[in-house]
DNA sequence: GTGTAGTTGTC
DNA sequence: ACAACTACA
């Protein structure tokens, strides 16, 4: 009997781990766990969690048309799935797992401790990477060491991919039942969570909608992409990250999709079609970066002498943040969003991410477990990549003293104020015109707001930011010194 | 060593 | 112009 562990791939097609074990012509099974404790340290937001378990019940009918039953079993930890998972290859006399890398540390974790204690038993775990497109660590410079930079990095990738064959693998063919089998596939479904939920209804779940989803936009939006991609009023990016985010649908679906439909891709030639690869590319460094540095997974800072700054901890205006009671329309306007929907628009992360750390000096993994907390897309690599970008305190971040100024970035990208507007109900008595700073408007007129006044001063702001870290950076000029 | 370039900007 | 560093070929 073979066993396909499903985690972050929750789908039959192209499915490297599936495809495998059903090669053997013997019966096959499939598990997911559960881990709510684990979740809930990992701050997973709760319409993830209802996103996940939608997709188990149509992975449960996929694998059913295979021949495979899906069980499901709820423990606490990843830690507390080593004894079920032992007993269960016990029971079904499992001679073989077969599952997908994740890179974040205490997924490596997992998957080390129980591949230490299957090497005491009959059962061997293989684990494939097959996550990214190219696995983490395999695109490297000429020095051998993986990019830390993302241009030169998007070059060797899109080099690489003209060489080698990346193509999908398709659903496998329905594989032997034996007694056991028949069993399992006869009981009914005991997918059940535990993990606190929340509705992620407005997200179609079944395969034939997400790929249409993905079609429909390679084919007729992406073109529109690269023009309309910043401005958040507009509909105009794939919306596929959750999908992506829990393995619904697999990069590799993505690109062959991407470039059925535009052969000119891989160059700027391409337009909006390589803009979106590049997206997807990003998604790739992110994740090589994660798994090739673990501290990234314990919270640190990719340039270390970052580590030296103080951050702001005031806990009431971390709140106003959260709340989108800053005062600052297009800051407020995505936050609720944030909060109401479970996404948000990429631009929009960028300025409140970057109103966060240098508006209000707090500490940018505030806002990363923040964002966990609440996205329906959720992806540590991609949020953490994100954040450490805004803050610039990672790979290849923009430089310390570029901040934006979160009334141009308004005029600019939401220059009809239609996103504002959408979001914030308080301000309809306010004009199109005074809609990016209200406040100005409203004390001209004598207006009491139902809104508040900005709680920072950008200008002063943003001068104590760049100051904050160039306070750092001497700091470390000084240990370089003295070394 | 030497040259080039670095997502998303602001003043 | 900023402000100055680093990654990479």
């Amino acid at each position: 009997m073979k066993l396909v562990w499903f985690r972050r791939d929750l789908r039959v097609k192209d499915n490297i781990a599936l495809t495998e074990a059903c090669k053997s012509g013997e019966p096959v099974m499939a598990i997911y766990y559960e881990t709510p404790i684990q979740w809930k340290s990992h701050g997973m937001a709760p319409i993830q969690a209802d996103l996940i378990r939608r997709r188990l019940m149509v992975l449960q009918q996929d694998l059913e048309a295979l021949n495979i039953p899906l069980l499901f079993r709820t423990v606490n930890t990843f830690s507390d799935i080593n004894p079920s998972l032992a007993q269960l290859c016990q029971q079904y006399q499992i001679a073989d797992i077969y599952c997908i890398r994740d890179h974040e540390l205490d997924e490596v974790n997992r998957d080390n401790s129980i591949a230490g204690l299957l090497s005491l038993t009959s059962t061997k775990l293989n684990v494939f990477d097959y996550k990214c497109i190219f696995p983490p660590g395999s695109v490297i410079n000429g020095a051998g060491n993986i990019y830390r930079v993302f241009t030169p990095f998007k070059k060797a990738w899109i080099a690489r991919l003209q060489r080698e064959n990346v193509a999908p693998i398709g659903t496998p063919e329905p594989v032997q039942i034996n007694a056991t089998v028949q069993a399992l596939l006869k009981q009914p479904s005991s997918i059940e969570f535990h993990y606190h939920q929340d509705d992620s209804v407005g997200w179609p779940i079944d395969d034939n909608t997400i790929i249409q989803r993905m079609r429909d936009f390679c084919r007729y939006r992406v073109e529109q992409y690269e023009a309309s991609r910043d401005f958040p009023a507009i509909p105009a990016t794939s919306q596929l990250s959750p999908y992506l985010a829990i393995g619904a649908i697999s990069p590799r679906q993505c690109l062959a999709r991407l470039f059925s439909e535009n052969q000119n891709c891989l160059d700027k030639s391409g337009g909006g079609a390589h803009v979106w690869l590049s997206e997807l590319i990003w998604r790739e460094f992110y994740q090589h970066i994660t798994a090739s540095y673990p501290d990234i997974s314990k919270g640190k800072g990719f340039q270390s002498w970052t580590d030296s700054i103080t951050w702001n901890g005031d806990e009431l205006q971390f709140a106003r943040w959260k709340q989108g009671r800053t005062g600052f329309p297009i800051v407020d306007a995505a936050m609720r969003q944030l909060n109401e929907t479970g996404w948000m628009h990429n631009r929009l992360r960028m300025i409140v991410a970057s109103f966060l750390v240098k508006d209000l000096h707090i500490d940018w993994r505030w806002g990363e477990k923040y964002f966990m907390s609440k996205l329906i897309d959720g992806d540590f690599a991609a949020n953490n990549g994100g954040w450490q970008w805004s803050a610039s305190v990672g790979t290849d971040a923009q430089p310390y003293f570029r901040v934006f100024n979160p009334t141009a970035q308004s005029k600019k990208f939401d220059p009809n104020v239609r996103f504002i507007r959408r979001w914030l109900k308080e301000l309809e008595s306010v004009p199109d015109e005074a809609l990016h700073e209200p406040y100005r408007w409203a004390e001209k007129q004598g207006i009491d707001l139902a809104y508040p006044r900005p709680i920072v001063d950008h200008k002063a702001a943003r001068e104590t930011a760049i100051s904050m870290f160039e306070m750092a950076k001497s700091q470390q000029n000084t240990q370089r010194a003295e070394s």
